[in-house]
DNA sequence: TTGTAGGCGTTATCAG
DNA sequence: CTGATAACGCCTACAA
């Protein structure tokens, strides 16, 4: 019982179903050139063999793929998943497979990542924020991979982006804050080398500080990894510092609620004795004690716009167009006015 | 500037050595048999003119692909993050290339996703737990695409697995809460249809409480799909039930952070009113408050080992063996005993 | 150690 | 509407 029968090929079902190659490739690929009843018989055959298109050779010949693929910054918490989700469901839907892999907030990672799935043959690249070593785009754009930017919105870069401003959308956070009268602002934020959305939402929180007649200069700032752990050790440390904040904010959602729990062994309640948001709405931000006021980014919507807009450029042979979706707050319990001092 | 220049090929090197294209072959794929002197020369224009091998040219000619599949349940939460991160890793330094897809907890789709990852060549599959449909063991069989099962572990199964006993990691934790006295016992569990993880860690409540003296049937058993919310809806519907549970035993961490949310709605103290545990040990476990006690799941040991089994079976073309990897029990302070009546 | 040449399974062009 | 028949880029006996 050594049945060492390989899979059927496109030769196999032409030949059982008495046509030739072209036909059945006809069949599989634009089934309205062929007549009726030969496209009838075709995948009946296709059917009982169990046919199925070798992956390989089809890509070789077509030049294409129908693969695509997205590098993340990280997987370990769900920032990126909803999103993700989403945009893998558009693709498929449209025929597309989605390969992604993480980079772990690494820029050689992502780098050879990129240089492996262009090998690979993807058809088209989905990145992560804009920030990334110039000769990066050179060579996507020399290999002629179409590269679409989400989780970031910026009209005057050249890559197309769908996503939303990071800056406006954390100042509008912050101008909000700010006006209940907080004077000492801090902010932990993840590492803003090579990741612009970071800056950006320090930038906003700046910019709101300006605005309410601080001076953005007085910002008590710490940079860390986005993790629980990192956002509380920011957040002790923080509040041993003079003058000591009375809100933070966090530059996600993961950062705040380690920041919760930060404030929790401190014995500091919040937000009466200190304001905490985050970034993101994820599920989290709702789990947590008190409920985080936070950033609602559009996941989903990201996800599913970058699809369409990735697929349009890869099938039209056309440029890009970005995108600004927006974001916008929402108010829980994590922030309050400043205790009178 | 219209430059149409299409990547080099194979054909390119070759002819810009002064060798065969066979020789070039050889030089990336076995290159002990190629001489020193025209080994580097062929390195040299190989770097020179920014050669890279065509992937799909390549994997038909060799009939492999150097590509795994795994099909994960969900990214929405980190519980396979960091397992999938060491899998990852490890099958990227022996130079195989990973491809990811979640199944939402649905069966039809995991089995989709199996055909697709097939159908493009995959050498390998991780799946996670044993329960699918057997047609799709026939047909990983018959098409010889070797697969190996994580996040399971059990020896009487056709298919290897690497994982954890998830029966006797929960009886373990359950033998241990169970013997500060608890009488009434509840569980909030994953859905347990086609999930044998989720089974089985039922089944080693019910041995605890055998053991313990009490009637398994007396469990207070609730089933739900694995998020927060559904965590805190459970919780809070079991707490009304009679009699109530002194003790909730969840599915995994997200599950029972949502059950600790659902407590702190009720005004219910944790542990001193109600002990509830979790499942998996993610970093979630240690943020929330209180601390979760919880089973300890070897997830990096199990990417590991799992990327070298599965590599092992794919070039040495033998059955996988299974690895029992343990788990551990870590207890924090959601744990108590329960409130004198 | 190196070269020759056939073949891998599809797609696409061009006649018919 | 259908059928030959070149590519596509690489691997691998087999020969030298």
């Amino acid at each position: 019982m050594t049945d060492m029968k390989p899979p059927p090929t496109l030769d196999d079902v032409a030949r059982m179903a008495g046509v030739s190659t072209a036909t059945v490739s006809r069949c599989i690929n634009d089934p309205q050139m062929v007549s009726d009843k030969t496209r009838v018989r075709v995948q009946d055959t296709i059917k009982s063999l169990g046919y199925t298109p070798n992956f390989a050779a089809r890509s070789m010949a077509a030049k294409r793929t129908f693969t695509i693929g997205a590098i993340i910054p990280t997987m370990e918490n769900a920032i990126f998943a909803r999103g993700l989700q989403a945009f893998q469901e558009s693709l498929h839907s449209r025929g597309y497979t989605l390969l992604v892999s993480s980079s772990a907030y690494q820029a050689d990672a992502e780098e050879e990542q990129i240089r492996t799935l262009v090998a690979r043959g993807a058809d088209g690249l989905l990145l992560i924020g804009h920030d990334r070593d110039p000769a990066i785009y050179d060579y996507l754009a020399r290999q002629r991979v179409p590269v679409l930017v989400a989780w970031s919105y910026d009209k005057d870069v050249a890559t197309p982006s769908i996503g939303f401003d990071n800056r406006s959308a954390m100042r509008a956070l912050a101008d909000q804050v700010i006006a209940l009268n907080h004077r000492h602002i801090g902010m932990i934020s993840g590492v803003s080398r090579a990741n612009d959305r970071a800056r950006m939402r320090i930038a906003g929180v700046k910019d709101a500080m300006t605005a309410g007649g601080l001076d953005a200069d007085d910002l008590t700032l710490i940079e860390v990894p986005y993790s629980f752990r990192h956002g509380t050790e920011a957040f002790t440390q923080m509040m041993q510092q003079e003058p000591r904040p009375s809100v933070v904010f966090c530059g996600n959602d993961v950062l705040a609620v380690g920041a919760l729990r930060g404030a929790k062994q401190m014995g500091l309640r919040v937000p009466e004795d200190v304001s905490i948001t985050g970034f993101d709405d994820i599920e989290l931000a709702e789990v947590a004690q008190p409920e985080l006021t936070t950033v609602r980014v559009p996941h989903r919507k990201m996800g599913t716009r970058a699809a369409e807009e990735l697929i349009a450029m890869i099938e039209e042979k056309r440029t890009g167009v970005s995108e600004d979706l927006g974001a916008q707050i929402v108010t829980r319990q994590s922030v309050g006015p400043p205790k009178a001092p």
